[in-house]
DNA sequence: GATCTTCTTTGCGCTGAGGCAAAGTCTGTT
DNA sequence: AACAGACTTTGCCTCAGCGCAAAGAAGATC
């Protein structure tokens, strides 16, 4: 597997405020993978054997139901830790992992997390946050769904993932990796033809740009007024 | 505030597995307060100056949007922690959790925590634990919302309520404490009116009885039928 | 026991958004 | 360059559930 050195984590939120000896310790434990766009990183129900870091690409987490529609949970950009099952006391995964592109991840196995806890606190710490990161977040998302319409919960949805994995070009801000109609249905509880009409009643007032698994958000101010409700239908 | 002793927390699933004389030491640090129904425990966006643990009583937790509706993100029966933003990396509290019904619970300063954290690693881990189990509970809320008719949620909604809170009667299981048509929808995301309706439909089909504030499942089993949306509307 | 307040029920009309169906478009492959 | 497969667009119809409105209980208060 060759040279993990810290400079990969040197940086990152969880790792914050820890001694480079500690990272030295912590990234030599760790294995490196590639995971190919459309692959798994763990999979629902499945033993809970390791907890990964995204180093590179994004990753998309999934709930099946039991009649086989998807929810997706969240969207992980580099930097974020995902599997930590251990640390909240599960021994499965509790949703499917999939590389919605090509994706470069740290593994470490699950057991070391008890190891980790105990010996670098501000790891810990840092985890945790993220952890109320997450549970806010699930939280607003029940919020949306409760209050908001379609068309402001899909403007919402564009505007995170354009704050999360957005990329500057001339035309607008690309949200950079491949995301289709459906995948931002399964984001907003609603359906893919739904998504389409407002992303096409969009392009035409100009808020955004899309194509095949692609969107630009053109207006990120004017799309935001879509997502607060305060646009009355044109 | 007298003598509170660890036969008041002995027992709980966070305090599993540790040591009486931690107990003691816990519990010696903690304040008791009684809080009448209604009156809050804790507020949104009120410094986080303390974490809780409930004794008696119910707590709901709400959070309230901009344009002042209200969402309920969960209820809390005794037993569970509430207020531990500062363990999630958080110094305010992200809603406000009021008393559902007279309550007595116990304070410790957000300061401790830190202490808690270092010193009683089981404790730590129980709570995380817990911590787990609700963003576990989020999820499936968000899975719900997006995928189940408003019949099915307020079905799952008063089988949670049951299984956490319910009380054996001669009539059925009453949910043991005052709730109202209106929490009902704050909960599952829909209008009093349409819980009125869903109620009185139920009723007249003999799976609940239900009364001013007050709800009791009749027929556990076929209303479970009904959240799993295996029953055809009649 | 009369009044007030809060909670609940129910009727009616409307509409946002889903279901179905079919056609269009893009990408990669042979 | 034609084909296959995947993704997207759009039209039309339908209906679950909301908004509005008004009336009916059940407690609470004095």
């Amino acid at each position: 597997m060759g040279s993990l050195d810290r400079s990969l984590i040197a940086g990152l939120s969880v790792f914050e405020g820890m001694a480079a000896a500690d990272l030295d310790r912590i990234v030599g434990q760790a294995r490196s993978m590639r995971i190919a766009k459309d692959q798994p990183v763990f999979e629902q129900e499945q033993d809970a054997h390791s907890f990964f870091l995204l180093l590179d690409g994004h990753v998309r987490v999934v709930k099946s139901t039991p009649d086989g529609q998807d929810v997706t949970v969240r969207y992980i950009s580099p930097g974020e830790l995902l599997g930590i099952a251990h640390a909240l006391g599960r021994t499965t995964y509790p949703a499917n992992a999939i590389a919605a592109a090509d994706c470069v991840v740290l593994a470490w196995p699950s057991q070391l997390w008890p190891t980790f806890a105990a010996n670098f606190p501000s790891f810990t710490a840092n985890t945790y946050k993220s952890v109320g990161a997450r549970l806010q977040d699930a939280h607003t998302r029940v919020i949306e769904m409760s209050t908001e319409q379609v068309e402001q919960r899909v403007a919402h949805a564009l505007l995170k993932l354009v704050k999360q994995s957005g990329r500057k070009t001339e035309e607008g801000i690309l949200i950079d990796f491949p995301i289709s109609r459906q995948d931002i249905a399964e984001m907003t509880g609603t359906t893919l033809h739904t998504v389409s009409r407002l992303l096409s009643a969009w392009e035409d007032q100009g808020l955004v740009k899309s194509g095949r698994q692609k969107v630009t958000v053109v207006e990120p101010h004017r799309l935001l007024l879509v997502a607060e409700g305060r646009v009355e239908k044109g």
